[in-house]
DNA sequence: AAGTTACTACGAACCTCTTCGTTTGTCAAC
DNA sequence: GTTGACAAACGAAGAGGTTCGTAGTAACTT
């Protein structure tokens, strides 16, 4: 029978600093997700270590341990994440209010026409998709 | 000279739903944010009492000690504080881009043909402003 | 074999967040 | 004036998050 596995929890800032490196780098050693975060920010070897481990206790990452440099991975694909974070603000800061969450966002930074454009075209297709 | 006042930072979850019930409400007593919060969930007033002072500190709030009892006032309107929660989250969560993050938010919930259709008008509007 | 390097594991310190019990002060009514 | 109600202030405890130093261990080099 499957294993019942309760959803990990909401990321904390730093983890999702990590989770970003796993997503776009895909199945990572600890040197590896280190050497990515350290162009940001100066982190010491051990502090991305004992992250990774914790994230392992909470699900937010697989661990590969064959290999002597155990192997991380993500344990949500990217998209699942997203949503869980956005769902999560939506429904604390913006009381469900798309509109409002979307009016947030693009008074936030300047957005191109380009990503205009994008916006109006995936709307189009999500209306598509629920019909 | 006009006093530099630094941006208050960053609600906390706890700090965020009391943030939500004095926009609402307008500016209000400890006793009267403590009511509206046991709606929701049981609080002691004390706790309450503490996260307000806290908040106060942190200048997310203002305090108008004239009357016995203190009246509180969230310090930033609610679409300022919303701006900085949705920028803050697609910078962290989604490198910026706007077409993610809606795409996350739509498909957190259920969205109506209503809210579809407004999600467009505004983007219409917004593409206007910035011309 | 001894020494060097690369890795994990562990523990502790420090901070913030959250919660609550207790104390202190003020005002009004008896 | 004493009492009771209601308010702010304070202190502390517990949990979680973040950081880092140190220790232990396995593999590699000479």
């Amino acid at each position: 029978m499957p294993e019942l596995i309760p959803d990990p929890p909401r990321p904390t800032d730093a983890e999702l600093e990590i989770l970003t490196v796993l997503w776009s780098r895909g199945p990572s050693t600890v040197r590896e997700v280190h050497e990515a975060i350290g162009f940001r920010k100066p982190t010491q070897y051990t502090t991305v270590l004992k992250l990774l481990q914790i994230m392992a206790e909470k699900g937010l990452v697989r661990r590969d341990e064959k290999q002597r440099a155990h192997i991380y991975e993500a344990s949500q694909p990217c998209e699942w994440t997203q949503r869980q974070l956005a769902g999560d603000l939506l429904q604390r800061a913006f009381s469900g209010s798309a509109k409002s969450l979307m009016l947030g966002a693009l008074s936030a930074r300047r957005v191109s026409k380009e990503e205009l454009a994008e916006l109006r075209k995936f709307l189009d297709e999500y209306e598509k998709g629920t019909r």
